[in-house]
RNA sequence: GGGCGAUUAACUCAGUUGGUUCAGAGUGCCUCCCUUACAAGGAGGAAGUCGGGGGUUCGAGUCCCUCAUUGCCCA
């Protein structure tokens, strides 16, 4: 069979994935094995394929995998969530584009358009992580607006209702401008703007002085209500029960004390506008002020503005600013580096705005996802992120969840006579209720509320509602793969969800909702900035992937990611796993292109096949463990050198026959079983090519992606020492070839002088190795040969070239320096009493035994000086 | 402003209760080689005062203090 020269991943990804897709592997039904679960994190169901997602996608692929081969009931459950801003901006900028305005429409008329969108774009996304070879079951894919999803979360709104933890109330909220809804603090940006500080003069009632105040936000000099100094301000005490009049607009406002105004920020004046900011609304309320709000929702300037009404808030800004001027009001501006609040969803700046929403209690319900966290029930990797969670939850503030859409569930209140309304599960239900306080209230009098609720109020349900634990608590499926294993997502939506599903998870199931939660860096670019649409600085996956295989890219993505370290993405990381699928097949072209002959097996051969059955098992165990602690980038650096170093540099050189030559079928045997282990290995890394290479090794039913992962078994570490030493030997004798230039079919003939009791078990090999036509041992040093020490043994190798004496005294004496340093260290230590004392016996014998081989050298070494001198 | 991290080779990172020849890995770089699985490769090599300073200890990348730089979260 003729195999080509490298690895084609577009036609074996294909045919695999497809092939696993019809075998059913993916799909998982509750049985007697143990329950390995993991659900995705839901993404935007309009979204598509981008970086994060990769590397988030990849990582859960590897442990579903790897779970499989564990003989686990592996299940991965997909989804996509329905990202109700992002949504539903989008379905109306592409009304907006037929003409169409929202407010035009129905909310049934305009949820038909949204659905109608949904069912186009919705699911590419879950498409594309095909190509990257999830293995989710796709026959559980849930969407957040499901019916079934939508019930609990409807049905879950209520109950946190009856349980007095749902409440509605007036308050300053962040209010999206764009969007035109509220959003919580999570969804808040805050950023470092250049703005301005504009110093603006109010007269004083009844006098010809003035007060100056600065502000970043001069328009909002419109909703004032009040001037405020710090009463021991010695500046401002005459103004004592003064009134200010506000520039422009001549309304008299009261001047009022107290201790919160700044006095070093500005002029120590602050302007008091308590509808627009959080600061000044909690001012008012002590202090008992007017509030005037002087914002449409759209951020258009009110009636109550008196001013500039209907136009926007920044236009605004500029146009005041001109006409404080040219009236005197404006004394200067200065340059200010200021924070202002961005809409993650829309970019639009925050406008705080008191409005009526609802909102979850925290403070009581977030006890036990704080406790489980910090007490390890629940574990993060990396722990660091314990910390800022710690400080997220003993700070969290209550949960406003409505949003003045349309795209979500709608929340299930409903109004009757003015303001008084009823929580439930349907319009039917709210009925019965109402009557009960008023018995002759119709459904026609009930009204829903128009608000939907926050998409994260779906998905913070997301592991019991995907088994419609929230429906039905107790059925066969919650029960099995609840709790779920292991979490993977990013430290960005740390708090407005992962701490959510916990909170959810002791609620409704009474217990955590994973054991662990690995989270991920963030992808940047080589300039390290954050992989975005908008900055174009972020490869299209799917292209990636074109070009360097799915397994390279996969691989790419894992080599420099441990958990919680950003990943500088660079593409030439793909390269490396591309390159890194080629060995591996090469590595196969050569097993596959052996003629075996009934011959004896060399000495040689045995000895390798000893060795790296050896080496393969206790890298096995290491691998195992960084599993174990979610080091996966290790645990593929591990596999990446087991395969690359040990196997193909080491290994398949040790056994190579002869070119031409035929193999003996013991050795190829086992040869072949070696790589079948490695490929199960690397199985979860890179899926596509380890079943390709598979089935190419043997025609066979089983594949690989269900092969069961290799048991470990105990190591001889002798052997594996035996070899290190020969290793050695081997790289010394290269070097000398490659100072001396002699090529490699020249033999070389080899002289050893043991000084020490060293094993000669891997003669052979490193015969075999370094092309020896002799290796003999010897009991005195052989004149004139070119020479170098392992340990304390004394190698010879005698050219026809002569030895230049000097350069070969130079090498000994730097040894010779080298090994007198490093006994001096070691004596160092060994002199001083407290060492000798308190350190573990351990430790000191160690120390001796250091202090002995460091003799040993140094006696060899210099004997071949006086040999040479 | 408050909190939490980070700083180890040119780059990206390991370094697991302080103690094996502990200063590591991968990439990159340099030299040689298109040798017979693989040039998407092979062989060899150089490269770091472990951010600065102080302390604890017989012993410190590792623990403590401090300064500097930097990142993240929150206000």
């Amino acid at each position: 069979m003729s195999i080509s020269k490298t690895y084609k991943p577009a036609s074996a990804e294909e045919k695999w994935y497809a092939h696993w897709l019809s075998k059913g592997y993916f799909n998982s039904k509750p049985d007697d094995r143990q329950a390995y679960t993991i659900v995705i994190p839901p993404p935007n169901v309009t979204g598509v394929l981008h970086m994060g997602h990769m590397l988030n996608n990849t990582l859960q692929d590897v442990l579903i995998r790897k779970a499989r081969m564990q003989g686990f009931n592996a299940c991965w459950v997909p989804g996509t969530d329905h990202a109700s801003i992002a949504t539903e901006a989008k379905v109306v900028q592409k009304l907006a584009k037929e003409g169409i305005d929202k407010s035009d429409l129905s909310r049934e008329e305009f949820l038909e358009h949204a659905w109608e969108w949904k069912e186009k774009h919705g699911g590419i996304i879950l498409e594309q992580l095909k190509k990257l070879g999830a293995s989710c079951d796709w026959d559980r894919t849930k969407f957040t607006m499901d019916d079934n999803m939508s019930e609990s979360v409807i049905k879950v709104f209520v109950d946190l209702h009856q349980k007095g933890l749902i409440y509605r109330g007036v308050r300053m909220v962040n209010w999206d401008p764009s969007a035109q809804t509220a959003l919580s603090d999570e969804e808040v940006i805050h950023k470092e703007v250049n703005s301005k500080l504009y110093h603006i003069r109010y007269q004083i009632e009844g006098s010809d002085d003035y007060l100056t105040v600065a502000t970043t936000r001069p328009e909002t000099i419109l909703g004032d209500s009040a001037i405020c100094v710090n009463p021991n301000d010695e500046r401002y005490t005459h103004l004592n029960g003064k009134k200010a009049i506000v520039p422009l607009i001549d309304r008299s406002v009261p001047i009022i004390f107290d201790e919160y105004v700044d006095m070093e920020f500005g002029t120590g004046a602050l302007k008091v506008t308590p509808a627009h900011d959080i600061n000044d609304y909690q001012l008012g309320d002590k202090h008992g002020l007017e509030v005037i709000d002087i914002l449409n929702d759209d951020g258009t300037l009110n009636e109550s503005a008196q001013l500039y009404v209907g136009k926007d808030r920044f236009d605004v800004r500029k146009e005041i600013s001109k006409d404080l001027e040219e009236k005197s009001h404006l004394v200067k501006t200065e340059d200010l580096l200021n924070k202002v609040g961005f809409s993650e969803r829309t970019d639009a700046v925050i406008e705080p705005k008191l409005s009526m929403q609802w909102f979850f209690k925290m403070d009581e319900f977030s006890k036990p996802a704080l406790e489980n966290v910090m007490n390890d029930t629940i574990k993060f990797h990396p722990e660091k992120f314990k910390n800022t969670y710690r400080h997220w939850m003993e700070n969290i503030k209550d949960w406003c969840v409505s949003r003045q859409l349309w795209w979500g569930q709608q929340i299930p209140a409903y109004f009757y006579e003015g303001n008084n309304y009823v929580v439930a599960e349907s319009k039917e239900l709210a009925l019965k209720e109402a009557q009960k306080i008023n018995p002759n209230i119709t459904l026609s009098d009930l009204r829903q509320d128009e608000d939907v609720l926050d998409t994260w109020f779906s998905s913070w349900l997301w592991p019991i509602s995907v088994f419609d634990g929230i429906r039905n608590p107790d059925n066969e499926e919650v029960n099995y793969y609840y709790p779920t294993n292991d979490l993977v997502t990013a430290p960005e939506i740390l708090f407005f969800w992962v701490a959510r599903m916990i909170m959810a998870g002791y609620e409704y199931k009474g217990e955590l909702p994973f054991k662990n939660v690995y989270l991920t860096g963030i992808v940047r670019d080589k300039l390290g900035r954050k992989m975005s649409k908008s900055l174009g600085n972020s490869p299209n996956p799917i292209e990636l992937i074109n070009k360097h295989g799915a397994d390279g890219v996969r691989v790419g993505m894992l080599l420099s990611s441990p958990a919680g370290n950003d990943l500088p993405f660079d593409e030439s990381l793909c390269e490396q796993g591309r390159n890194f699928s080629n060995k591996i097949w090469n590595a196969t072209r050569l097993i596959k292109g052996w003629e075996v002959a009934d011959i004896n097996q060399p000495e040689s051969s045995a000895i390798a096949i000893d060795w790296f059955e050896n080496k393969f098992q206790i890298t096995l165990e290491l691998i195992n463990q960084a599993f174990e602690k979610y080091r996966i980038s290790e645990a593929l650096m591990l596999t990446y050198r087991l395969v690359w170093d040990d196997f193909c540099s080491w290994y398949l050189e040790s056994i190579k026959p002869d070119y031409q030559k035929p193999i003996d079928s013991k050795t190829l045997d086992d040869t072949t079983l070696f790589l079948e282990n490695l490929l199960k290995l690397l199985h979860p890394f890179m899926p596509f090519l380890t079943e390709e290479i598979w089935h190419l090794l043997a025609e066979r039913d089983e594949d690989i992606i269900v092969s069961s992962w290799p048991k470990s078994k105990e190591v001889n570490q002798s052997i594996i020492n035996d070899f290190d030493y020969a290793t050695e030997i081997v790289s010394a004798i290269r070097t000398i070839r490659k100072d001396k230039q002699i090529p490699n079919k020249d033999a070389l003939k080899l002289f050893v002088k043991t000084n020490e009791d060293t094993s000669n078990s891997m003669d052979s090999l490193v015969f075999r190795l370094v092309n020896l036509s002799e290796l003999s041992y010897t009991e005195d040093a052989v004149d004139g040969a070119f020479s170098f020490r392992v340990k304390s043994n004394e190698f010879f190798v005698p050219l026809s070239d002569n030895i230049d004496v000097g350069a070969e005294l130079e090498k000994l004496h730097s040894e010779l320096d080298y090994t007198h340093g490093f006994l001096k260290s070691v004596e160092g230590k060994l002199s001083n009493e407290r060492f000798v004392n308190n350190a573990p016996e351990q430790v000191v014998a160690i120390e001796r035994k250091k202090q002995s081989d460091a003799l040993a050298k140094i006696a060899v070494l210099e004997d071949q000086i006086k040999a040479l001198s």
